[in-house]
DNA sequence: ATGTCC
């Protein structure tokens, strides 16, 4: 399936008819200029989706779509247990619950700027990163299972952040259905000194500038000002998670010809949701989910330590933590039916709209906030969900500029040092261990995260609500 | 994304 089975439905949605093996539409959400520069594996990865069993509705791409291992990174797809509808490891993605978390500070960029240098080099001290880094903090088995029982909900009670943040969390905190008797033990080993570090690759903890408002009400609730500073935590679940999609992977590419399913590629691996497998790894996704959320709690705990250390007593609250590498149990309307589906995000955010039961009611008239990352060195967005994002994408949005380039290709183009001066060169800090990490991530090997926000906005699949430019980036 | 190949 290439890109001319794709047709213009409207402006922004390109759709493939079922043919062949698909059982639903594909459906790729994209201006034209995006749409022009598709990465051409996502055409068959989201046809490829389109094919799986029990899938319902069609397989959608964002605009912020590119290749990944076997679903497309920027891909959404839900599937209904009832018509032995599948989850699968790849869908979800190798980073369970990869995602970004906002935090307030309400001091004003000014204050920020004259302690810029310092509070790069504290978040630097600070907040471990890179491959292999290890954190501060040590897990016996037993203390494990908690974190992975309990999350965020864990990480406050071992005394980092404070309650009022869980109420900020999707799953306020916790993901309920963690089994942490599901996650293997070598995943288990891979995190014991990994809980509170940041990672690498894409990851990074960023301060960043509130440059532009969209839309006032909606800021308001979000506690977001023009003109103040907020830090923004992009990592996941480190290398427990990366386990547990290997772990999955492995048992599910076994057991898929027993459960009858033929796959148009062996890396859509998958099982059906109510197998004993696919129970089972939804008991070990959630409980990597909960790794990451109660990672991102113990970096905004440090992250607070570090503002603190530079800028004394500062309230930081939580503005709101979302996952965007997650299959979760939601009900959405199918034929204007409430059905509980799965629905796999990957490279994907959740972007209820308002009124919406489970969100927070801080947030229920505006729509849940969906946090957007920008590729180093430019812009990052704040948008919330709409009701219209229901019917076009099961509620969800984008996540990210998304990879025009691949590291390899990054690599040979530019060096780390001149990434790292050419931002200093704009007033933005880059501190990394790796200065080939930074080569890798350079701004120019993304999509331009404004076009990506733009598509997502004029779609209806979220709203604009702020812009937000770096100042200092801990980068992995 | 990832002790970037057990």
């Amino acid at each position: 399936m290439d890109r001319s089975n794709f047709h213009r439905q409207a402006p922004g949605i390109w759709r493939a008819e079922p043919s062949g093996a698909m059982r639903v539409p594909a459906i790729i959400y994209a201006d034209d200029a995006l749409m022009l520069a598709m990465d051409d594996k996502v055409f068959d990865q989201v046809t490829n989706v389109a094919m799986l069993p029990g899938i319902v509705g069609a397989a959608y791409a964002m605009p912020d779509a590119h290749w990944g291992y076997g679903f497309p990174i920027g891909g959404v797809a839900a599937f209904d247990p009832e018509q032995d509808g599948v989850i699968s490891a790849g869908g979800v993605g190798f980073d369970i619950s990869c995602g970004v978390r906002a935090v307030l500070t309400h001091l004003s960029v000014e204050r920020i700027q004259r302690g810029k240098e310092q509070i790069a080099e504290r978040l630097y001290q600070s907040i471990p990163a890179g491959l292999g880094s290890k954190g501060h903090v040590h897990l016996d088995p037993a203390e494990m299972d908690r974190m992975l029982a309990g999350g965020a909900r864990w990480a406050v009670s071992e005394g980092y952040g404070d309650a009022a943040d869980l109420a900020r969390i999707e799953e306020s905190g916790c993901m309920p259905g963690a089994d942490p008797a599901a996650v293997s033990e070598h995943a288990k080993q891979r995190q014991q000194d990994e809980i509170g570090t940041l990672g690498s690759g894409n990851h990074y903890l960023e301060v960043q500038e509130v440059a532009e408002i969209f839309d006032e009400d909606a800021a308001a609730a979000f506690g977001l000002r023009r003109g103040e500073a907020i830090v923004s935590i992009h990592c996941g679940s480190r290398g427990l998670g990366h386990q547990i999609g290997t772990d999955f992977l492995h048992e599910m590419v076994t057991a898929a010809a027993g459960f009858g399913i033929e796959l148009p590629d062996r890396e859509l691996a998958c099982c059906p949701i109510r197998s004993e497998l696919g129970q089972r790894y939804l008991g070990a996704m959630r409980a990597g989910t909960n790794c990451a959320l109660a990672n991102r709690q113990i970096l905004t705990h440090l992250t607070r330590g570090a503002f603190a250390h530079v800028f004394g007593r500062v309230e930081m609250p939580l503005l709101f933590d979302v996952s965007h590498n997650t299959c979760k149990e939601e009900t959405h309307l199918v034929a204007g039916k409430p059905q509980r589906l799965f629905v796999h995000r990957k490279g994907a955010t959740r972007a209820f709209g308002p009124g919406n039961p489970t969100l927070p009611p801080v947030f229920s008239a505006v729509g849940q906030p969906v946090l957007i990352g920008g590729s180093m060195g430019t812009s990052s967005y704040v948008l919330a969900g709409t009701r219209k994002s229901e019917e076009l994408a099961f509620s969800s949005a984008c996540h990210g500029a998304g990879r025009r380039m691949s590291r390899h290709a990054a690599m040979r183009q530019w060096r780390g040092r001149a990434v790292v001066d050419a931002l200093a060169d704009r007033g933005i800090i880059v501190r990394s261990p790796s200065l080939r990490g930074v080569a890798e991530e350079a701004p120019l090997a993304y999509k331009n995260s404004s076009e990506v926000v733009d598509s997502a906005d004029r779609l209806g699949l979220a709203r604009k609500v702020a812009r937000l430019e770096p100042m200092v980036c801990i980068k992995g």
